[in-house]
DNA sequence: AGGAAACAGGATAAAATTTGTCCGATATGA
DNA sequence: TCATATCGGACAAATTTTATCCTGTTTCCT
């Protein structure tokens, strides 16, 4: 559940490429403009271009570029992309074994914080997020 | 910010203490009810005292006790006594050194989003929660 | 007094996750 | 062909999670 530097870099990436919009950039260049761990970044990207929210362009001059414009990316498909569901609490993830989970008053709990972080993520997309000075009021 | 196996731990104990209220129980005997792992539960059990949520008394027939009434405990208290700090996002902490902090869009979302997870836990006391069909009272 | 039951606190450690790096293969533009 | 890129997999350091064990101390009971 908890936002790793994986998942921050991502969205800082996305937030860069959502700039010069349309534009492709080498990892070189998102890693610079960015300060993040080159190698690091490439492996990220490729997560990215997997969930179809960047995509990959080979070869000399090439790099990544969105794939969606960005009014269309969220905090949250970022998040899933990198992390994958999102878990509040292992024992409440539908199909786990919990020999408790049928008389568990916690596990609606965790749910509804669940379902409220992911609510809040989808709100904001990229393109909401970009700008610097975009003053979001939520 | 995601709950571990430590605080779910806790909060199961303490959902038993609160049952036979005011009732004292050996580390064994809670491990034993709810299924939980002895040494890594007294651990805990030790996290819990420091907190004044629970108290522990030693020698023979010793064991532990609530300290406060279940009501006046929440799963915040219990989060904040075993993991600390409720974090969505390092990168968003106050007085952590991050150098886009000021011009950060997404930051306020990791703080939203962390305030109504807060909000959420402080909302649920052990007393509302325990008694397996919910019945509020106190 | 002595033994058994129980917690306190520190040391230790396995397993999992996070946070990366590196390299050989492949693709592509000039 | 050469320089520039990504791709995918292997590797690895650091940190966190999930525990266990041991020695010491307290307290009840006989
Ligand atoms: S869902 Fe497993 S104990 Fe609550
Ligand atoms: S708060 Fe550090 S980049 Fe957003």
């Amino acid at each position: 559940m908890k936002v790793t530097r994986e998942t921050d870099y991502a969205i800082r990436a996305v937030l860069l490429l959502s700039e010069d919009r349309g534009k492709t950039l080498p990892v070189s260049a998102l890693s610079e403009k960015m300060d993040l761990p080159r190698s690091f970044l490439a492996k990220i990207l490729q997560k990215l271009s997997r969930a179809g929210i960047v995509e990959s362009i080979r070869g000399a001059s090439g790099g990544y570029r969105l794939k969606r414009n960005p009014s269309r990316i969220s905090l949250y498909d970022l998040y899933k992309a990198v992390q994958g569901e999102f878990v509040v609490n292992e024992c409440a993830v539908e199909g786990r074994v919990c020999s408790r989970k049928e008389r568990c008053a916690v596990h609606p709990v965790w749910k509804k914080i669940e379902r409220e972080a992911v609510r809040e993520m989808k709100k904001h997309s990229i393109a909401s997020l970009s700008g610097e000075k975009s003053s979001q009021r939520s």
